[in-house]
DNA sequence: TTATATTTGACACATATTGTCAAGTAAATC
DNA sequence: GATTTACTTGACAATATGTGTCAAATATAA
């Protein structure tokens, strides 16, 4: 199973990119992208579009799969994760059908 | 659909408890109680569990419903929200496989 | 060595969370 | 209609968490 962080460094490196240029074109330190890259700092949002564009990844899978990470790491350690994923989707189902359409 | 706080209150009120007395308990002030109970604070998971204890609700099945319902928010606004369940449950399985044993 | 890339940890700053307090509102009772 | 009681509201404070910088330490390679 592959965290996001490993995803992008297996990316990176395999367009010989350097951290700095990747962190440049994010506008952030290279510290921190090196850090999201062995998971040690989580990257938000706007960091994992950026990096999508850069490293031609798609941008709705690696969003899939940053947001996905999160939410295991939050409950993973809980004996009800999985009944908590399953009344969240019922609550998903919920508010999708009654929020206000954009 | 009931959120957590409708269950807190309607719970509450079926035991005559003021919001005074249950906010002692819980040691915090009763305005925060309040807003728990018209979901405009997030109760911590201290919170939860001390409710569950002097309200006799179930302490699974309110953090069940407690954790499920910051999920949701988390999530239900993005179109990709199902696939980042689905896809969260296999991380959780996973990390429940691979994690060190209590 | 020297040069380059990455990692690490201390720190700074911003934002979010969690709570207190006191004043406001609403409903019931005198 | 004044008082009491329960609840609500919003401004504020304290703390915790998130996000980033920087410079020194550590590889790795030439």
């Amino acid at each position: 199973m592959e965290t996001v962080g490993q995803i992008i460094r297996i990316k990176r490196e395999s367009q010989g990119l350097l951290l700095r240029q990747v962190a440049a074109h994010l506008d952030i330190d290279q510290a921190i992208l090196s850090k999201i890259e062995r998971n040690e700092r989580k990257p938000t949002k706007e960091n994992i579009i950026k990096i999508s564009e850069i490293l031609n990844l798609d941008k709705d899978e690696l969003l899939v799969q940053f947001m996905s990470d999160k939410i295991a790491y939050e409950i993973a350690d809980e004996d009800c994760a999985n009944r908590v994923l399953k009344v969240a989707e019922k609550k998903v189902k919920y508010l999708k059908a009654h929020s206000v359409k954009n």
